[in-house]
DNA sequence: ATGAACACCTGACTGC
DNA sequence: TGCAGTCAGGTGTTCA
């Protein structure tokens, strides 16, 4: 779930975190997606730098060039409380206080990273999509001569990073551009219309907290839910109606490179 | 090189 | 109640 409303959301909250010192690492089994690195103790003695976030991982900076490096997966997320048996590591800090990291599908991934950010999972990951480097022209360049729906595009990490499931059939449906369109037929205009949809979307859902869905897995730090999902106008609103005031269509559900997307085929060119 | 399918894993929900 | 089937925020690997 975790898309980059919710890694940014969970990265706010964690910056609370910033000058304590780590006692001790508890780790509940030997891996989530990947096994753990061999040296996870060595963060113990050290304190909290800083909180960055790079695509959907977390970098937790840590004294004495040490990046302990976070991604939630599907199911992963941070919390000060324990959970149960899904608890798999858990911080303790000098202060007492601790930091518990659950993720029932273990779809997740905890690295250190020593030195700089030179890691196999962040080297080849495309632009951040509200850093000014980015473009409506730079996202028109990366789309064409590619035969992928502009669905499955924006799903691609490396044409831009932090996009998922939910908030690519967001922007899709506000920039009023079909999910099914090929990424190579996706005009300059309505490139720029995504590259704006997408600036206002991903910066809304920030404000609201990301998003927590039915099943209630997301969940800021504090415990507080993510509003979002008040302002979907597509995800998983199949068969409801269409929300523009002109248009008498119910949103279709259809799936695409193995997952569903949402949309409205009268509003969606 | 590119794009689709598969794999990883648990839990919630639906229908019989 | 139980059981089989479907689906879920992601992404590295494998296959055509
Ligand atoms: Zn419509």
């Amino acid at each position: 779930m975790p898309e980059l409303p919710e890694v940014e959301t969970v990265r706010r909250g964690l910056l609370g975190l910033i000058g304590k010192e780590i006692l001790a690492v508890e780790l509940n089994r030997t891996n989530l997606r990947f096994p753990f690195p061999e040296d996870m103790d060595s963060i113990a003695g050290r304190k909290i730098l800083s909180v960055d976030r790079r695509a959907k991982y977390l970098l937790i900076r840590l004294e004495n060039d040490l990046t302990l490096l976070s991604h939630l997966g599907m199911t992963g997320r941070f919390g000060y409380d324990l959970e149960g048996k899904h608890d798999h590591v858990i911080i303790d800090f000098v202060d007492g206080s601790r930091l518990v990291y659950t993720d029932p599908r273990r779809f997740g991934i905890m690295d250190l990273i020593h030195g700089g950010d030179d890691h196999k999972l962040l080297n080849h990951l495309g632009p951040e999509p509200l850093d000014s480097g980015w473009s409506g022209s730079q996202l028109y360049q990366s789309l064409r001569g590619r035969n992928v729906s502009i669905k499955s595009a924006l799903l691609d990490q490396k044409i831009v990073v932090g996009i998922g499931n939910i908030y690519a059939s967001e922007i899709l449906f506000r920039a009023g551009v079909s999910p099914k369109r090929l990424a190579k037929n996706v005009s300059k205009k309505k490139a720029e219309e995504i590259y704006n949809q997408t600036q206002i979307v991903l910066l809304t859902a920030i404000e609201a907290g990301g998003s927590t869905l039915r099943d209630g897995q997301f969940k800021q730090i504090d415990g507080n839910l993510g509003y979002f999902p008040h302002e979907f106008a597509a995800y998983d609103r199949e068969g409801e109606n269409c929300v523009s005031v002109e248009c008498a269509n119910t949103i279709k559900r259809v799936v695409q490179s193995g997952r569903s997307t949402f949309f409205c085929s009268h509003c969606q060119r």
